[in-house]
DNA sequence: GCCATCTATGAGCGTACGCGCATAGCAACG
DNA sequence: CGTTGCTATGCGCGTACGCTCATAGATGGC
Protein backbone atom coordinates (compact mmCIF):
# COMPACT_ATOMS: atom_id res chain seq x y z
CA UNK A 1 0.00 0.00 0.00
CA UNK A 2 1.11 3.03 -0.82
CA UNK A 3 1.61 5.04 2.18
CA UNK A 4 2.57 8.53 0.34
CA UNK A 5 -0.83 8.55 -1.70
CA UNK A 6 -3.25 7.83 1.03
CA UNK A 7 -1.55 10.78 2.83
CA UNK A 8 -1.70 12.73 0.42
CA UNK A 9 -5.65 11.79 -0.31
CA UNK A 10 -8.03 14.80 -0.24
CA UNK A 11 -11.03 14.30 2.04
CA UNK A 12 -14.20 15.44 0.44
CA UNK A 13 -15.47 18.79 1.77
CA UNK A 14 -18.97 19.19 3.15
CA UNK A 15 -21.36 20.18 0.84
CA UNK A 16 -21.52 24.04 2.88
CA UNK A 17 -18.26 24.26 2.23
CA UNK A 18 -18.38 23.31 -1.64
CA UNK A 19 -21.06 26.00 -1.55
CA UNK A 20 -18.50 28.49 -0.22
CA UNK A 21 -15.87 27.43 -1.98
CA UNK A 22 -17.55 27.65 -5.19
CA UNK A 23 -19.01 30.97 -4.27
CA UNK A 24 -15.14 32.44 -3.66
CA UNK A 25 -14.38 30.87 -6.90
CA UNK A 26 -17.06 32.80 -8.84
CA UNK A 27 -15.30 35.75 -7.59
CA UNK A 28 -12.54 35.04 -9.72
CA UNK A 29 -14.76 33.76 -12.06
CA UNK A 30 -15.42 37.45 -13.57
CA UNK A 31 -12.39 38.81 -16.04
CA UNK A 32 -13.82 42.28 -14.65
CA UNK A 33 -12.95 41.35 -10.92
CA UNK A 34 -10.18 39.01 -11.75
CA UNK A 35 -8.90 42.26 -13.62
CA UNK A 36 -9.32 44.50 -10.73
CA UNK A 37 -7.56 41.82 -8.30
CA UNK A 38 -4.60 41.75 -10.36
CA UNK A 39 -4.37 44.96 -11.18
CA UNK A 40 -4.58 46.30 -7.41
CA UNK A 41 -1.86 43.37 -6.80
CA UNK A 42 0.66 45.62 -8.10
CA UNK A 43 0.03 48.35 -5.72
CA UNK A 44 -2.85 50.44 -4.71
CA UNK A 45 -4.80 52.50 -6.94
CA UNK A 46 -8.03 54.76 -6.36
CA UNK A 47 -11.38 54.32 -7.79
CA UNK A 48 -10.53 56.77 -11.04
CA UNK A 49 -7.28 54.83 -11.87
CA UNK A 50 -9.17 51.42 -11.77
CA UNK A 51 -12.34 52.84 -13.88
CA UNK A 52 -9.85 54.39 -16.32
CA UNK A 53 -8.15 51.11 -16.77
CA UNK A 54 -10.93 48.76 -16.99
CA UNK A 55 -13.39 51.00 -19.47
CA UNK A 56 -15.85 50.18 -17.33
CA UNK A 57 -18.81 52.55 -16.24
CA UNK A 58 -18.15 54.16 -12.44
CA UNK A 59 -21.26 51.87 -11.04
CA UNK A 60 -19.71 48.68 -11.99
CA UNK A 61 -16.50 48.68 -10.80
CA UNK A 62 -17.85 50.32 -7.59
CA UNK A 63 -19.55 47.62 -7.22
CA UNK A 64 -17.06 44.69 -7.87
CA UNK A 65 -14.98 46.85 -5.71
CA UNK A 66 -17.45 46.09 -2.96
CA UNK A 67 -18.04 42.17 -3.36
CA UNK A 68 -14.27 41.74 -3.09
CA UNK A 69 -13.74 43.81 -0.06
CA UNK A 70 -16.76 42.08 1.32
CA UNK A 71 -14.77 38.91 0.58
CA UNK A 72 -11.73 40.77 2.38
CA UNK A 73 -9.55 40.53 -0.95
CA UNK A 74 -9.17 44.29 -1.17
CA UNK A 75 -9.35 47.04 1.28
CA UNK A 76 -10.06 50.35 1.14
CA UNK A 77 -8.56 53.44 2.72
CA UNK A 78 -9.69 57.30 2.01
CA UNK A 79 -6.54 59.44 0.98
CA UNK A 80 -8.15 62.73 1.37
CA UNK A 81 -11.25 63.22 -0.83
CA UNK A 82 -10.42 59.77 -2.56
CA UNK A 83 -10.50 55.86 -2.23
CA UNK A 84 -7.07 54.00 -2.06
CA UNK A 85 -8.10 50.28 -2.75
CA UNK A 86 -5.07 47.52 -2.01
CA UNK A 87 -5.08 43.91 -2.15
CA UNK A 88 -4.79 42.06 0.93
CA UNK A 89 -1.97 39.90 0.00
CA UNK A 90 -0.75 38.41 -3.00
CA UNK A 91 -1.91 34.85 -2.78
CA UNK A 92 -4.95 35.93 -5.46
CA UNK A 93 -1.65 36.16 -8.06
CA UNK A 94 -0.60 33.15 -7.06
CA UNK A 95 -3.46 31.23 -7.92
CA UNK A 96 -3.34 33.05 -11.07
CA UNK A 97 -0.04 31.77 -11.75
CA UNK A 98 -1.30 28.21 -11.02
CA UNK A 99 -3.93 28.22 -13.37
CA UNK A 100 -1.94 29.85 -16.46
CA UNK A 101 0.64 27.50 -15.84
CA UNK A 102 -1.53 24.69 -15.68
CA UNK A 103 -3.81 25.98 -19.34
CA UNK A 104 -0.02 26.60 -20.89
CA UNK A 105 0.92 22.46 -19.93
CA UNK A 106 -2.25 21.47 -20.99
CA UNK A 107 -2.10 23.42 -24.68
CA UNK A 108 1.67 22.03 -24.87
CA UNK A 109 0.25 18.54 -24.36
CA UNK A 110 -1.89 19.19 -27.52
CA UNK A 111 0.86 20.09 -29.21
CA UNK A 112 2.80 17.31 -28.28
CA UNK A 113 -0.24 15.40 -29.68
CA UNK A 114 -0.84 17.02 -33.36
CA UNK A 115 3.05 17.04 -34.02
CA UNK A 116 4.16 15.36 -37.35
CA UNK A 117 6.18 11.86 -37.00
CA UNK B 1 15.05 49.06 -3.20
CA UNK B 2 13.77 45.38 -1.67
CA UNK B 3 15.11 42.94 -4.87
CA UNK B 4 12.87 39.83 -3.33
CA UNK B 5 9.35 41.78 -3.06
CA UNK B 6 9.98 43.21 -6.97
CA UNK B 7 11.13 39.35 -7.81
CA UNK B 8 7.82 38.44 -6.17
CA UNK B 9 5.58 40.84 -7.70
CA UNK B 10 3.22 39.33 -10.36
CA UNK B 11 2.63 40.83 -13.52
CA UNK B 12 -0.58 41.92 -15.35
CA UNK B 13 -1.52 38.84 -17.24
CA UNK B 14 -3.20 39.96 -20.81
CA UNK B 15 -6.81 40.88 -21.55
CA UNK B 16 -7.05 37.33 -23.13
CA UNK B 17 -5.36 35.45 -20.56
CA UNK B 18 -7.48 36.89 -17.76
CA UNK B 19 -10.35 35.72 -19.82
CA UNK B 20 -8.87 32.51 -20.26
CA UNK B 21 -8.43 32.58 -16.84
CA UNK B 22 -11.40 33.50 -15.23
CA UNK B 23 -13.56 30.70 -17.77
CA UNK B 24 -11.51 28.11 -15.48
CA UNK B 25 -12.40 29.75 -12.12
CA UNK B 26 -15.64 29.73 -13.49
CA UNK B 27 -15.80 26.24 -13.88
CA UNK B 28 -14.60 25.75 -10.18
CA UNK B 29 -17.44 28.23 -9.42
CA UNK B 30 -20.49 25.74 -9.58
CA UNK B 31 -20.80 23.58 -7.08
CA UNK B 32 -21.95 20.67 -8.68
CA UNK B 33 -19.06 20.50 -11.03
CA UNK B 34 -16.85 21.13 -7.80
CA UNK B 35 -18.22 18.23 -6.59
CA UNK B 36 -17.89 15.91 -8.78
CA UNK B 37 -14.03 17.11 -9.01
CA UNK B 38 -13.95 16.17 -5.54
CA UNK B 39 -15.87 12.98 -5.75
CA UNK B 40 -13.47 12.15 -8.24
CA UNK B 41 -10.12 13.24 -6.91
CA UNK B 42 -11.13 10.16 -4.08
CA UNK B 43 -10.83 7.62 -7.67
CA UNK B 44 -12.49 6.73 -10.36
CA UNK B 45 -16.68 6.74 -10.64
CA UNK B 46 -19.05 5.84 -13.18
CA UNK B 47 -21.70 7.93 -13.94
CA UNK B 48 -24.14 6.27 -12.06
CA UNK B 49 -22.44 6.46 -8.62
CA UNK B 50 -21.89 10.30 -9.40
CA UNK B 51 -25.55 10.85 -10.09
CA UNK B 52 -26.25 8.86 -6.78
CA UNK B 53 -24.13 10.42 -5.32
CA UNK B 54 -25.15 14.25 -6.01
CA UNK B 55 -28.63 13.84 -6.87
CA UNK B 56 -29.22 15.29 -9.60
CA UNK B 57 -30.35 14.19 -13.15
CA UNK B 58 -28.80 12.35 -15.72
CA UNK B 59 -28.68 15.32 -18.16
CA UNK B 60 -26.93 17.51 -16.04
CA UNK B 61 -24.26 15.70 -14.71
CA UNK B 62 -23.98 14.50 -18.32
CA UNK B 63 -22.73 17.55 -19.30
CA UNK B 64 -21.00 18.49 -16.43
CA UNK B 65 -18.95 15.85 -16.63
CA UNK B 66 -18.53 16.85 -20.33
CA UNK B 67 -17.42 20.60 -19.51
CA UNK B 68 -14.77 18.90 -16.88
CA UNK B 69 -13.07 16.54 -19.60
CA UNK B 70 -13.19 19.33 -22.41
CA UNK B 71 -11.27 21.50 -19.89
CA UNK B 72 -8.56 18.29 -19.46
CA UNK B 73 -9.96 18.01 -15.50
CA UNK B 74 -11.52 14.50 -15.78
CA UNK B 75 -10.70 11.56 -18.45
CA UNK B 76 -13.06 8.94 -19.10
CA UNK B 77 -12.42 4.79 -20.07
CA UNK B 78 -14.92 2.57 -20.76
CA UNK B 79 -15.71 -0.32 -18.12
CA UNK B 80 -18.36 -2.84 -20.03
CA UNK B 81 -20.97 -0.82 -20.71
CA UNK B 82 -20.12 2.11 -18.27
CA UNK B 83 -17.92 4.80 -18.35
CA UNK B 84 -15.20 5.45 -15.52
CA UNK B 85 -14.48 8.98 -14.98
CA UNK B 86 -11.58 9.63 -12.96
CA UNK B 87 -9.41 13.28 -12.16
CA UNK B 88 -7.01 14.09 -14.08
CA UNK B 89 -4.01 15.11 -11.17
CA UNK B 90 -4.93 16.03 -7.42
CA UNK B 91 -4.07 19.77 -8.08
CA UNK B 92 -7.92 21.05 -7.97
CA UNK B 93 -8.30 19.77 -4.54
CA UNK B 94 -4.99 21.25 -3.44
CA UNK B 95 -6.82 24.87 -4.79
CA UNK B 96 -9.90 23.53 -2.86
CA UNK B 97 -7.60 23.44 0.22
CA UNK B 98 -5.58 26.64 -0.54
CA UNK B 99 -9.58 28.09 -0.43
CA UNK B 100 -11.01 26.90 2.40
CA UNK B 101 -7.86 27.37 4.88
CA UNK B 102 -8.03 30.70 3.59
CA UNK B 103 -12.17 31.21 4.62
CA UNK B 104 -11.19 29.61 7.55
CA UNK B 105 -8.02 32.24 8.79
CA UNK B 106 -10.66 35.03 7.79
CA UNK B 107 -13.22 33.97 10.02
CA UNK B 108 -10.74 33.08 12.87
CA UNK B 109 -9.92 37.12 12.07
CA UNK B 110 -13.08 38.17 12.33
CA UNK B 111 -13.67 35.80 16.02
CA UNK B 112 -10.76 37.70 16.93
CA UNK B 113 -12.14 40.97 16.04
CA UNK B 114 -15.18 40.32 18.29
CA UNK B 115 -13.47 38.98 21.02
CA UNK B 116 -14.76 40.16 24.73
CA UNK B 117 -11.44 42.00 26.46
C1' DG C 1 -28.45 -8.46 -36.09
C1' DC C 2 -31.48 -7.12 -32.02
C1' DC C 3 -32.50 -5.57 -27.65
C1' DA C 4 -31.27 -3.60 -23.20
C1' DT C 5 -28.73 -0.12 -21.14
C1' DC C 6 -25.99 3.62 -20.71
C1' DT C 7 -24.71 8.39 -22.44
C1' DA C 8 -25.13 12.63 -25.20
C1' DT C 9 -27.94 16.29 -27.01
C1' DG C 10 -31.98 19.46 -28.46
C1' DA C 11 -35.61 22.43 -26.40
C1' DG C 12 -37.25 25.16 -22.85
C1' DC C 13 -37.90 27.38 -18.26
C1' DG C 14 -36.32 30.05 -14.43
C1' DT C 15 -33.02 32.65 -12.23
C1' DA C 16 -28.76 34.94 -11.36
C1' DC C 17 -25.93 38.44 -12.57
C1' DG C 18 -23.12 41.60 -15.67
C1' DC C 19 -23.54 46.23 -17.07
C1' DG C 20 -25.25 50.96 -17.65
C1' DC C 21 -28.27 55.08 -16.43
C1' DA C 22 -29.76 57.98 -13.15
C1' DT C 23 -29.71 59.54 -8.52
C1' DA C 24 -29.14 59.52 -3.66
C1' DG C 25 -25.58 59.56 0.03
C1' DC C 26 -21.40 61.49 1.92
C1' DA C 27 -16.82 63.27 3.02
C1' DA C 28 -13.78 67.18 2.31
C1' DC C 29 -12.85 71.65 1.29
C1' DG C 30 -14.39 77.14 0.63
C1' DC D 1 -23.15 75.39 6.23
C1' DG D 2 -23.34 75.06 1.21
C1' DT D 3 -21.10 73.43 -2.66
C1' DT D 4 -18.30 70.25 -5.10
C1' DG D 5 -16.33 66.03 -6.11
C1' DC D 6 -16.33 61.09 -5.27
C1' DT D 7 -18.78 56.75 -4.18
C1' DA D 8 -22.78 53.73 -3.27
C1' DT D 9 -27.37 52.09 -4.67
C1' DG D 10 -32.24 51.45 -6.87
C1' DC D 11 -33.92 50.18 -11.39
C1' DG D 12 -33.95 47.90 -15.66
C1' DC D 13 -32.31 45.28 -19.74
C1' DG D 14 -30.04 41.56 -21.85
C1' DT D 15 -27.72 37.43 -21.66
C1' DA D 16 -25.61 33.39 -19.84
C1' DC D 17 -26.27 29.30 -17.67
C1' DG D 18 -28.11 25.84 -14.22
C1' DC D 19 -31.40 22.37 -14.38
C1' DT D 20 -35.03 19.18 -16.24
C1' DC D 21 -37.78 16.40 -19.58
C1' DA D 22 -37.80 13.96 -23.63
C1' DT D 23 -35.37 11.69 -27.19
C1' DA D 24 -31.74 10.45 -30.21
C1' DG D 25 -27.31 8.07 -30.42
C1' DA D 26 -24.04 4.62 -29.29
C1' DT D 27 -22.24 0.36 -27.17
C1' DG D 28 -21.97 -4.24 -25.27
C1' DG D 29 -24.24 -8.85 -24.41
C1' DC D 30 -27.73 -12.58 -26.48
Amino acid sequence: MLREEVAMAHDMPSPQALEEIGQFFRLLAEPTRLQLLCQLQQGPLDVASLIEATGFSQSHIGRQLGQLQRAGLVSAERDGVRLLYRAEGHWVGDLCLLVQRRLRQRLEAQLQTLAVP
